[in-house]
DNA sequence: ACACGATGTCATGGC
DNA sequence: ATGCCATGACATCGT
């Protein structure tokens, strides 16, 4: 449980952000699974499975390697070479493309990272190969080439130790649930395991333990150490070993070790089959081959790749990068560097590894094919892999500050190229990720302590990996802006961008939809026979339908009342499904008839109806379509004009409510009626008018509401607009800001004292002053003026 | 039986 | 002063 509690609470977060910025399938199965031992099997049934696809390739590659020379036997050979396909084909299964990213992403949480790679045969082991691979800065007897890249590594080391150790416990964890590990192994994993929680502090021990595995191992023969591993795997050692062996095969940055504890973990069956295969394979030189060839195309990516076989074959490669040009940058490189090293051994490992590959493109051609393939598939990933980048940058800011305090080694400038190229990704991560997540951050550097390393100077990559970021971020925006800015998407972007309770535009859409509805009434009352139109303020002039036309016929022609238009159009206006349902628009339609004097019309009707219930009227008149007008006849309009028929009205309801007043005067002039019946005929017309008005009233509420949900919308895409464009100024003035602390490292560094001395970064800087001109001050000097505003001018002026 | 929405009606106020 | 309109409040009806 403590394993798992320590990597979800450290680094599962992270992890599973970053997982889900890549869209990578990582289980958390993987972590699991080194602690809970049937988790394994899970994740082997689809290794094997991959493992399938892989053969022929692996086939052909190993073919490519011919007979190890430490395989005496043609049978061991068999065996090896068969069991190395798997191996292989295991990694490629893991990592697609996506692979990068997960080692990343191991980097990062580093425990997590190696629990992640034994346990999940994906991504994990490359990394924790690579990590180890760097931690264990032992002398590699196994390899030759990778005892020169270990020393470059050993920086990183320290990270890749913390993330070790959590994986031997991990493994020792699910080991031990297997098979019973002796005291010393559960001491030094217990070692181990408290040097994972200070990440890397307890790297020596943890170091040491391994060494002593390793050398151990290392002294016997290529044979004996795979008996000797073969034996530790059977104890229950294999975790130790996952760990500490891969920390001395790691040396060479293969993470071989961890292929077998995966195999281990995977399969039991071919552990001792695999050591042989890897002791046989890696020993020589051909081990960094034999990863960048095979591992490092497909499963681990660039970046994953670089690790194993950057330490063998990486260092000439950093080497003849060393040549390029680095002059004016190259203080501040070289801690970016380091900074990088530590933080993006993966990204050095892997460029490594493309170098070497290039070298060793010539002596396997073969293999030589396949890698600068990959190479170039790499390339690819890192960029793609961003947003992976970004995710793992936290570990590295953390690491930042060690570095600076371990300072530098002279050996980190030595191999400024590979530095750069790392360093320029690690660096674009860090910077991306911090400068993401913090805008304001970066700034501070440049002009704080880091001056002096001139770390804070990212280099172009970081611009554009920033600039990714944010375009990402802007690219929502202008998703949610531009394409129909649905609701959850802006309420999405709010959230991210800000938190902003605010409305709900969730509800927005239905009010849109009354709007629509309301567009769609008139449309649909038009195409459903009914020729109504109305205003927006709901009845006036409708056309009544032919049927309407025969029954004001029929009736004599009343003119059409306004109130049940306009009751159309509320229907559908406020539920457009009403127009949907066939029988209540044509009720609607038919109900024309509701001021005319129906007792007259269909006298009949109304009694029957009305005696019956609603749905009993709605049967009838679907059964009887031919007579609606006397089945729409409702309570109200029946009173009204049940009154008017009882008092004998000469006229129709519908004239009564819609003539103009000077017409119904004339209207009522022409007639002689009583008193009682022009108070009828008046409180006709005013409750007429009256329903109309409500029904405008209400109309005009809901068109409010309507409108007050756009102007909210409106304001959403403003304000989406408006981040936008806020977003893309932060970008600029980072991209200035950048221009200007190269800028002033270059100037910097063209300084000279009287003496013709290049003026120490650490003790002076650049001082702007408001004149324009630039002075060099010491920073005491700064400091003190931080807090008073004075100068003192010291010598150039630029 | 109750809640809710739709609709109609009344009363009121403003123009 | 009258008519019209808008609107709140209430009642009614249907779901």
């Amino acid at each position: 449980m403590l394993y798992l509690k320590k990597y979800f609470t450290e680094g599962l977060i992270q992890f599973t952000i970053l997982l889900s910025l890549i869209g990578v399938r990582v289980d958390v199965d993987t972590y699991l699974n080194s602690q809970l031992p049937p988790l394994r099997e899970i994740i082997l049934g689809p290794s094997s499975a991959y493992t399938q696809t892989q053969f022929h390739n692996l086939r052909n590659t190993l073919d490519g390697y011919g007979i190890h020379p430490k395989s005496v036997d043609l049978d061991h050979f068999f065996a090896i070479r068969r069991l190395l396909n798997q191996v292989r084909s295991l990694d490629h299964l893991r990592v697609p493309s996506t692979e990068l990213n997960a080692w990343l992403v191991h980097r990062d949480p580093e425990t997590v990272v190696s629990a992640a790679s034994q346990s999940s045969p994906s991504i994990a082991l490359d990394n924790g190969g690579s990590l180890e691979d760097v931690n264990s800065p032992e002398p590699s007897a196994m390899r030759g080439a990778g005892s020169t890249s270990e020393s470059t590594y050993s920086l990183s080391g320290e990270d890749s130790l913390g993330a070790v150790a959590p994986e031997a416990n991990q493994e020792q964890g699910n080991r031990d649930s297997v098979d019973e590990l002796s005291k010393e192994d559960i001491d030094l994993i217990d070692i181990l395991w408290r040097q994972d929680i200070d990440l890397g502090a307890g790297r020596e021990v943890f170091n040491y333990s391994s060494r002593q595995k390793d050398d151990g191992d290392k002294p016997n023969e290529v044979n004996e150490e795979a008996s000797v591993r073969e034996e530790d795997w059977r104890n229950g050692v294999n975790l130790q070993e996952g760990q500490g062996v891969t920390l001395v095969d790691g040396e060479t940055g293969e993470s071989i070790p961890e292929e077998l504890s995966r195999l281990g973990t995977q399969t039991s069956m071919s552990l001792q089959e695999c050591l042989r295969l890897l002791e046989a394979t890696f020993p020589f030189g051909e081990e960094s081959e034999f990863q960048a060839t095979d591992a490092a195309p497909q499963l681990r990516g660039p970046a994953e790749n670089a690790p194993s076989t950057s330490q063998g074959l990486s260092l000439p490669a950093p080497l003849t990068q060393s040549d390029a040009p680095l002059d004016l940058e190259q203080q501040w490189q070289d801690i970016m560097a380091i900074m990088e090293l530590q933080e993006m051994d993966v990204n050095n490992t892997a460029e490594n590894t493309n170098l070497n590959n290039l070298n060793n493109t010539q002596a396997n051609t073969n293999e030589s094919g396949t890698m600068t393939s990959f190479g170039v598939s790499q390339s690819s990933l890192i960029n793609q892999d961003v947003s992976l980048h970004q995710a793992s940058l936290p570990s590295c800011s953390q690491d930042l500050p060690s570095l600076f305090n371990s300072d530098l080694d002279p050996s980190v400038g030595q191999r400024p190229t590979l530095l750069r190229l790392s360093s320029s990704n690690s660096s674009n991560i860090n910077s991306t990720f911090g400068v993401t997540n913090l805008t304001g951050l970066y700034l501070p550097p440049l002009n704080s302590t880091n001056n002096l390393t001139s770390s804070p100077v990212l280099p172009d990559p970081f611009v554009s990996l920033l600039e990714e970021s944010m375009l990402d971020e802007i690219s929502l925006l202008d998703l949610a802006m531009e394409e129909g800015f649905s609701q959850a998407q802006a309420s999405q972007l709010e959230d991210e961008l800000d938190s902003d309770s605010g409305l709900s535009l969730d509800s927005g859409q239905s009010p849109a939809s009354p709007s629509n509805s309301e567009t769609s009434c008139s449309s649909a009352a038009s195409s459903s026979s009914t020729s109504a139109t109305f205003s927006e303020e709901g009845a006036v002039g409708y056309s009544t339908d032919s049927e309407v036309a025969t029954a004001e016929a029929e009736e004599g022609a009343v003119g059409g009342y306004q109130p049940e238009y306009s009751k159309l159009c509320r229907m559908s206006y406020q539920d457009p499904s009403h127009f949907h349902n066939l029988p209540q628009l044509d009720s609607i339609n038919h109900n024309h008839t509701y001021n005319l004097p129906l007792a007259s019309s269909y006298p009949e009707q109304p009694q029957l109806l009305g005696s019956c219930s609603k749905k009993c009227r709605d049967k009838h008149l679907q059964q009887t379509k031919i007579h609606p007008p006397r089945e729409f006849i409702d309570k109200q309009s029946s009173r009204d004009e049940r009154r008017a028929r009882a008092m004998k009205i000469p006229f129709s309801n519908d004239k009564i409510v819609n003539l103009p007043v000077e017409e119904f005067n004339e209207l009522l002039s022409k007639h002689h009626l009583s008193e009682a019946q022009l108070s009828l005929i008046r409180d006709i017309r005013r409750r007429g008018k009256n329903k109309m008005a409500a029904q405008n009233c209400r109309k005009r509420k809901l068109d409010t509401i309507i409108k007050l949900e756009q102007g909210v919308q409106d304001l959403r895409r403003d304000k989406a607009r408006l981040l936008k464009e806020k977003m893309e100024c932060l970008r600029s003035i980072r991209q200035m800001k950048q221009k200007v602390q190269i800028l002033y490292q270059e100037v910097f560094s063209q300084l000279r004292d009287e003496e013709g001395r290049p003026y120490p970064a650490s003790e002076y800087c650049l001082q702007y002053s408001a004149d324009g001109s630039v002075l060099i001050t010491p920073r005491s000097m700064t400091l003190e003026q931080s807090r008073k505003p004075d100068k003192k001018p010291k010598d150039k002026k630029k």
